[in-house]
DNA sequence: GACTATTTATAAG
DNA sequence: TCTTATAAATAGT
């Protein structure tokens, strides 16, 4: 709204006696560390959401790939990619390999043994998060598409059902456009909170 | 600031003639792809630079560990990590074997074989991104410390310098405070592009 | 989580 | 890059 209420009835004409400021507004805060517990815990999830929209509104604007991961001070893992984490940290593990997002099975002549293993050491380290946990499918049962679901949610899944997610939107975005290769943005990409290995510390965070 | 400028002295009544607006200031843009390729340009640069401030302000505030990577529409790779991108990225593909970031070797006889496994994979990993590039040191020699370096001349260092440079840093944290686990809030950690093997359509991005 | 007053980020130029 | 006006994020309640 472009003019705040505040000023559209005057709070010091109207009501008095009542509280005329049910806010200071921001402060201005210096970038050192936040000793409140409770203050730094909600500084932290309001800020971490700020980057992920801020990170998939670079993708969709501009277009080009990106992966935030997080640990809140309470270690817990948020993470963000596009097309996600794993091709982009994999593409920055292993830049002489990398070709498209879409074959990471190479196996050309040309390939050199170097390059050749270290794919393959991707390869495994894929494998073994996908191992990681197993838990029922639950997200198409909701009335919301995954990535409009409460963070909540989605903290309960599993790396396993994240990678399914993962695949399918990578199928949905190469069967919509083929010719063009970041003309789709994905509606908001690849949130997630992998699990709680948690030390106990906090609940939320 | 609650009202417009362009309210408060109607534009139409003061100096007739000259510019009245040097700038139109700030214009809502839908989070859509930018076609323009220039403004594309221009705006990755300036949105990453303000995503990579955001996540260095989340780290020193609330402490906790982050990694972000981005890859610019021109196939440049930039990324940002506290402590460190590598130990950020191991956290999340191996969280069963994290147990704090300055120990890697574990070795205890409490720890599964397959965790052990994982943890070879990480530092065989570690040492094929070591061994890739080599170049002479330089980043010593001018007048400001590598944070404080422009992004352009991070952007020739190679991938073996910047790790070298998460070292020291890891070092420096550990001795000035070695009892608080995150008190210390590098001056602003390691933001990096790493060379360039972009496919040459664009000379900046 | 919701609400503002403010600070901060940034689209245009 | 630098500026300016405005949009957007967010600190404190």
């Amino acid at each position: 709204m472009a003019i705040p209420k505040s000023l559209l009835f005057s709070s010091s004409a109207m009501e008095p006696g009542k509280q005329r400021k049910l806010s200071q507004g921001r402060k201005k805060i210096n970038i050192e560390r936040i000793e409140n517990t409770g203050n730094r815990q909600v500084t932290f999830s309001k800020r971490r959401q700020g980057l992920f929209k801020k990170a998939g509104e670079l993708t969709t604007l501009c277009g080009g790939e990106i992966a935030v991961i997080t640990f809140s001070p309470g270690d817990k893992a948020y993470s963000f990619g596009n097309p996600s984490v794993e091709h982009v940290v994999d593409r920055l593990l292993y830049p002489d390999n990398y070709t498209s997002p879409m074959q990471l099975k190479v196996g050309e002549d040309g390939l050199r043994r170097k390059e050749q293993q270290e794919l393959d050491e991707f390869q495994r380290q894929l494998e073994a998060e996908k191992r990681r946990t197993k838990r029922s499918e639950q997200m198409k049962s909701g009335n919301k598409f995954w990535w409009e679901m409460p963070i909540e949610s989605i903290n309960n899944m599993g790396v396993e059902e994240l990678e399914k997610m993962h695949g399918a939107l990578k199928e949905l975005k190469l069967n919509v456009d083929k010719k063009s290769e970041e003309k789709i943005s994905l509606p908001d990409p690849t949130i997630r909170n992998i699990d709680d290995r948690a030390s106990g510390e906090q609940s939320e965070i």
